[in-house]
DNA sequence: GCTGAAATGGCCTCACT
DNA sequence: AGTGAGGCCATTTCAGC
């Protein structure tokens, strides 16, 4: 990554497409004060610098079967790397495991898991750590609402 | 959501979606074994059945000088349904706050947050915490890697 | 260099089989 | 569900600023 120079046109953009990234240039360009195909330039030019990582389809966890979500804490035993590598690779194979994040403060890893239902979320637990020496403790919240899942960046001052 | 009767051809249709919504029909055709056609006319059932949610542009954190992610634990005043609605809405409003769950436990939300810098942090934690009074207590952890960052859900039996 | 207008090409859509 | 005609949209080209 090495060329963030964005002007004011290209932020719009980006507002557009990560809200929907289906929005024709030409409903973009309306909106910005841009042709369509100045539009695409910018947008082609946007995804070759990695700006846009990427466009993804967002599934319903619903209707995938799964309502669960859960904030988990994560204290290891030693903090040696080689732990710590094994689980983030750990983290990393497991489709429970949404998100993960290496943080300091009193835990080491925060997870944000997805299962089913609670049967699906203890069999998660033995696996990940349980089953795991080198977890010292983990703390568990139930997610009993989702106020905001964040797909997009602030844009803009 | 009602109907969630998804066939293997659906999930494996969903799985390409959901790593690249710009894949073309033909090529998840070849994949899954149909017609570019029948693909489409899936995808169409899939988007109007809610599995499909939306389809977004993710974008580099780092592109857009968004280097620093935060997870904080945020504990309540007194948990009465109008604090907490206020603060869903406050949370709703601020572009810092990637995700926000109402969760069980010690804590009431876990917030995770986007800021440029420790200053911009500073700034959103003095309007969004010390200028309410009804956040009792709140905890901050310095993500110091993102070491997954789920967009894809478990798919697949 | 970046823009807008027009031509090309690719992909989605729809009617039909 | 597969096939093919039609239409929409992205892409490229070219001229102008």
């Amino acid at each position: 990554m090495q060329t963030p120079d964005l002007d004011q046109l290209d932020i719009a953009i980006l507002a557009c497409l990560q809200a929907d990234a289906r929005t024709i240039a030409e409903t973009i360009g309306a909106k910005v004060g841009l042709s369509a195909a100045a539009v695409q330039r910018r947008i082609k030019r946007l995804r070759e610098a990695g700006v846009i990582e990427r466009e993804v389809a967002v599934l319903s966890p619903q209707a995938l079967g799964l309502s669960m979500t859960f904030v988990v804490m994560v204290e290891m035993e030693r903090e040696n790397l080689a732990v710590l590598d094994a689980f983030r690779r750990q983290v990393l194979g497991d489709d429970c495991v949404q998100q993960c994040y290496y943080v300091t403060g009193s835990a080491d890893f925060v997870l944000i898991v997805t299962c089913p239902d609670m049967a699906g979320f203890e069999t998660f637990t033995r696996r990940m750590f349980f089953d795991n020496p080198n977890v010292r403790h983990f703390t568990t919240s139930v997610a009993m609402d989702r106020v905001k899942v964040g797909l997009n960046l602030p844009l803009g001052p």
